[in-house]
DNA sequence: CTAGGATTTGACCGTTCGGTCAACATCTAT
DNA sequence: ATAGATGTTGACCGAACGGTCAAATCCTAG
């Protein structure tokens, strides 16, 4: 059987939109409710509890970020270089387009709630902590694509693949901290000495200027 | 004339220790006041609003923090490795003693605030950004002493200060994610990639096994 | 001793919070 | 046609929220 309707689609878009932008506790259920064109009543009958809401809106965030950044980016032969390279593009990009509309800078949606509700919320945690896994598994293939294509040296690949979220998680934070996507732009480069490269010496200087 | 009492001290102890382990919007006036002994007119005979309390416990923090961590790593003339090296240590004793007592990795408390507020209350994105700006100042100080002493070779100052703080928000934010302090631990090495070093080589399978 | 500011107290404010519920409407499968 | 499931509505709940205030108390300088 379809779906009967579109409410719990659209209660799910509002969460999206307005606990992204702002935060879990900022966000009222009944201006959830008010955002989808809803009463409290049905949004009662899709989702048990905000909190709910909440971890069924992280798994539809990471069903698109999967579709629009890590699919593209990380299912090609593009070398290493390159697709780090869009990732933090895409980024970039991204970040650009919600601060032209709402005015700020809205960071990486996952790493947001992680730092507001892991420490009281421990479904919210594991999930975030499942996405932060699955997007080192991302990175992590790639890795091993590009040591076994050559383009990087051996190397530990789960400690590459793990600095590498961690650094991209810390560049979104400053981003939003700074209320500037071209932070994400000036760090982009340092993405890549997080990698063992077949010579130092012959990038230093590396043609290119940053930013 | 001196503190007639401490009741301001015990309020902004308080918010340090709660705010911290939990969240801003999940500390509540009244639960801060119970927690400092303190009754709620008192509260608001010292600070105006939560948010100034807020903003007044980032400043103590800050000040604790360079007292407790950016001072004592940075104002010798050790090398630089060992400096970061240093900093990671102590994040991780923090986060770890932090955990026995509530059971949870709190993070950093900077950045927390930073992704629960900054979108929402310019006052605190500023004060948190200034924090960041300073310590990366503390890095950056401690790269050209580096780079002085010919420990490392010449670079982009700013950008490798700003990357190494960038990674070191990241490392919080995937331990607190994970609730596991070991992840600093694992991804300490990872931010001496981000300093281009003299030789590449010479360090590759370097002795000392990780964690 | 006393005046005046600093501090403390507890009752109180309106608002919003997440959540409930019975009644009602609509759809669909038989 | 109709029964039962599915979806919608608006009124309602107690609790907690941040914040206010006048009165009482304490401390200290003159």
């Amino acid at each position: 059987m379809v779906a009967a309707t579109d409410t719990r689609e659209r209660i799910l878009a509002s969460a999206l939109d307005l606990i992204y932008a702002r935060s879990y506790a900022n966000v009222g259920v009944q201006e959830l409710c008010e955002h989808a064109g809803v009463k409290k009543g049905s949004f009662y009958h899709f989702f048990p509890s905000k909190r709910d809401l909440t971890i069924a809106a992280l798994d539809r965030q990471w069903e698109l970020a999967k579709q629009r950044i890590w699919g593209p980016a990380f299912t090609n032969h593009l070398p290493l270089r390159e697709k780090l390279q869009r990732c933090f593009d895409f980024f970039y990009d991204h970040q650009c387009g919600v601060k032209s509309k709402i005015g700020m800078v809205p960071g990486c949606p996952f790493g947001n709630l992680a730092l507001e509700l892991s420490t009281q919320d421990e479904a919210i945690r594991r999930k975030v902590d499942q996405v932060f896994r699955e997007t080192t598994a991302y990175v992590r293939r790639a890795i091993e694509e590009a040591i076994a294509s050559g383009e990087i040296p051996k190397q530990d690949i789960s400690a590459a693949a793990e600095a590498i979220v961690a650094y991209t998680q810390g560049a979104m934070l400053m981003a939003k901290t700074r209320n500037d996507p071209g932070v994400i732009k000036e760090l982009r480069q340092g993405v890549f000495r997080l990698l063992q490269t077949r010579s130092t010496k012959a990038r230093s200087g590396n043609g290119k200027k940053c930013v």
